[in-house]
DNA sequence: TATGAAATATTATAATACAATTGAAGGGAA
DNA sequence: TTCCCTTCAATTGTATTATAATATTTCATA
């Protein structure tokens, strides 16, 4: 068990059987250690196996019954919205079929929060979003100036500027979506000036409070990634 | 406490502290309780309500520290998209906002994931949409027909089709949103069979593979929804 | 005042015991 | 045999107690 000793005995615990169960190293067929097991394996209370055992139960991944033991869920019945069974998930399986699915996400996602954004986004809103592309034109410019990180908080101004609670949660997932993202798509260099102007327009059409031309903007965006990816698949299919 | 006999001690207290927590009777400025507190309030053992504790905190609603003691997250780190968060949530605050919030998030996943169906649905996931369909008229000819009912496996059956867990996986949300979204809007009765049929246009578009027609149609559906909502939040408003 | 050490409150972990639940095995009767 | 009932056993559920770790506060000292 890798020795993280800023956290808690059940959250390790917690982490590396997110990780396994999403993995596949565990199944119901091969049958789930009993907590009594899990104490064994990882040498520690049976205390801490069952607040582990809780937490996992509450991210959707198990469930346990006496008698019964413990069982693992049923895959659609896992909260891939939570940021742990995300991580888990990717760092099972960073496939282009993932990356793909993330894509298609942001596509239904953002254009509608740029939207939101340019309708109901307040001044201070939008001020975030402007400081943002500002970040990202800064390190457009300088050699090597954090592009990527720039981006990142262009698309999560904008998400939070939504106004909408469901919309600004899933920050994190974006992040991870972009993240996963960059380290997939071979990053056409030398249009830096390119993508900070694009990114330019949706701030512009959102602080104008124009929503067809932020939403379609945006699609454009995110249109250009997933036009790469699909490629991508394609490629690795024939 | 609600005694609900088929839950754990600490499936009940996670459910009576999450509600608390999120219709704000529990605040950081009052300070939240103890561990040694809580065991009281509900008479139950420390072990009991650490696993409670433990389950909130894997739910993004609290974090605690030795010392320091329990504390509530901000909200913003709150998973919305946790079947539980969101009940007690909905049993809080089940205002006129928050149906909104529901349906700009229906605006944005429905129709791509109608648009997702046409273009990758496999043969099976497209009957299950014409079966619910089939449901849908069924009930709509009946007098006391269920078309509620009928009408979320419609929409359900749709998600699924996308082939897209991140999709799929919003299943339980879409539904709430829906159940919500009927005890607001006064069902205007007698167009059950223009309910229907829009429905059945929806199907016909994903069965052809007809991408484009599927999002727009979709659209055009929840659209309705939302401009009934935005018309009683002005009705309010003034 | 500033620094550092000690006291303190709270969570973190462990060990143990017993209760509750439920699936399976076994035994008796139709 | 087949069905139903009882008994058994394995596993989780809950409680209790004790100790460790951690971070805040207090207080003494330079």
């Amino acid at each position: 068990m890798a020795r993280l000793t800023n956290l808690n005995l059940s959250d390790q615990v917690t982490n590396e059987l997110g990780k396994a169960i999403i993995d596949g190293s565990y199944n119901n067929e091969t049958g789930f250690p009993s907590e009594a097991q899990l104490c064994e394996e990882y040498g520690i209370s049976r205390t801490s196996v069952r607040e582990a055992v809780k937490m996992l139960a509450a991210k959707g991944l198990i469930s346990s019954k006496p008698r019964q033991g413990i069982r693992i869920e049923l895959p659609e019945k896992w909260n891939f919205y939570d940021t742990n069974v995300l991580t888990w998930m990717l760092a099972s399986s960073p496939s282009l079929t993932v990356l793909r699915e993330f894509l298609q996400m942001r596509f239904a996602i953002e254009p509608q929060a740029a939207a939101l954004a340019a309708k109901y986004g307040t001044k201070e809103d939008i001020a975030e979003i402007g400081k943002a592309l500002e970040g990202m034109r800064a390190a457009a410019q300088t050699p090597d100036g954090d592009l990527h990180k720039a981006d990142l908080e262009f698309h999560t101004a904008i998400l939070q500027a939504s106004g909408n609670r469901f919309f600004s949660q899933l920050k994190d997932f974006i992040r991870t979506a972009l993240n996963v993202s960059i380290q997939h798509t071979t990053p056409a260099k030398g249009s830096n000036e390119a993508i900070v102007e694009e990114h330019h327009k949706v701030y512009i059409a959102i602080s104008e409070g124009n929503v067809e031309r932020a939403k379609n903007l945006m699609v454009y965006l995110i249109d250009e990634a997933m036009t790469v990816i699909e490629d991508e698949i394609k490629a690795q299919e024939s």
